[in-house]
DNA sequence: TTGGCTCGGTTGACACTTCAAGCTAGGCTG
DNA sequence: CAGCCTAGCTTGAAGTGTCAACCGAGCCAA
């Protein structure tokens, strides 16, 4: 590294940002991965089917929907489009107000998370938590709050959701 | 939860797995925004930059600039080619080995690394650093570490680089 | 030296996310 | 009750990453 180098962190900062570097890039990936070789699916989409699933009548409304899986309202629509297509889910306009869409999981989506959910707890199992001491783990529970909330002080306390 | 849901996790693990999902999708989108917004790249191009502005002669040949910058051999072939056009880039054949192609940083790639990356250390420390008390600052390290490992065995020695 | 093999790198097609514009239902204000 | 406004959602276009096929330089064996 050079004189002229720009500004960084500290020795210790700077490893302690490589290493987390790398696995926000590499541990999205490799779940991804895991889903899309076992079910074909992306993470999102396992999100989307693990939301309706523990939603009462297996149902949400499509903005709650995606606040849950953590992303845009576009971006879910497109995939609930292509969800339907696959039988997995369906829409209908929310009968108490139809301005809303309500996303519902049919039979076969439920089928779909159940045959993939535990291959993938699993991989979740084996990259984040089997490496870690339990203080570890809690610490890292700790963390993300802490983080999480630096990120996005409004929505963090969603972290306090069950699935 | 109704009692046909599919095995998950125990509650703490639940919790903990939820914050680290939300930080491994909203932690990069916030750092891509403040590149993208500051300086109009993404935060792959500016690993790019940052790797190239690290190395001897301001070169690296692309596959070890592939590896530095967690990218696959043909995103960066994409991405340089797009910073070659924006002029802080350029490629030549290896003249040592016509096979490796030399990716070089341009004095306008200099300056444009020197104007950005201030503002993004500001933001890693911001939505990383600040949040975290100083041991959790360090257990954040060796727990990004231990989960690197386990996610790619091969590569996650290159933790120890520097930039 | 010539043919085949390996491997770094590039390229183009396809898939997906994003962005901006548009549509519609319901609320609100006159 | 009529017209406007807001907000949820959808849609199509544009940009970007991935994948697979391809290209070419050097190596090696016959």
């Amino acid at each position: 590294m050079d004189a002229q180098q720009p500004r960084w962190l500290a020795d210790d900062e700077m490893q302690t940002w490589l290493a987390l570097a790398r696995v926000l890039i590499r541990l999205p990936a490799a779940l991804d991965d895991q889903l899309q070789r076992d079910a074909g699916i992306s993470h999102f989409e396992y999100q989307v089917l693990v939301g309706l699933s523990g939603a009462p009548e297996r149902t949400l409304r499509m903005s709650s929907l995606a606040v849950f899986a953590n992303g845009s309202l576009s971006r879910l629509s497109h995939v609930v489009g292509r969800m339907e297509k696959a039988g997995w889910a369906r829409r209908t306009p929310d009968p108490t107000d139809g301005r809303y869409t309500l996303a519902i999981l049919t039979d076969a989506g439920w089928d779909k998370l159940v045959a993939t959910a535990p291959g993938h707890v699993e991989a979740v199992r084996a990259l984040v938590f089997d490496p870690l001491t339990r203080a570890q783990q809690r610490q890292l529970g700790d963390i993300g709050r802490r983080i999480s909330r630096a990120v996005d002080p409004a929505g963090s306390h969603l972290d306090e959701l069950s699935t």
